[in-house]
DNA sequence: GTGATGACAGGGA
DNA sequence: ATCCCTGCCATCA
């Protein structure tokens, strides 16, 4: 695979807005992927140290966290948007997400 | 080469 | 609201 899918998808990412969150699906699209919205995951996974892609916006179609409740890397993504101003309960996030448009 | 897997999405029961 | 199934497609064993 070319690095440059990845690094498509690393600046899409990067486009969304402190405050707000997309999900993958969007995320995909917007990159030109259209549904592979896995392969979005994937990308954030290859994610190298001192990167400055803010995928703890990313986040799933139905407003939750992509990850099990409680685990680190949760408590991580939860413990930024926090800081963005961005609500989460229960897992899933209170504010509305992103629309482009 | 095949088959399973996955930081998903969407629809149906 | 939940659980289950199907579609998509790159990656891995």
């Amino acid at each position: 695979m070319e690095p440059g899918k990845d690094q498509k998808i690393w600046q899409v990412v990067m486009a969304i807005p402190a405050g707000k969150v997309a999900s993958y699906g969007q995320v995909a699209e917007m990159a030109g992927l259209g549904r592979q919205a896995r392969y979005i995951g994937r990308a954030l996974g290859k994610l190298p140290q001192g990167h400055a892609v803010p995928w703890y916006r990313v986040i799933r179609s139905n407003g939750q966290i992509a990850f099990p409740e409680g685990s680190e890397i949760y408590q991580e993504q939860v413990g930024r948007l926090e800081a963005e101003g961005v609500e989460v309960v229960n897992g899933r996030v209170a504010m509305r997400r992103f629309r482009w448009q």
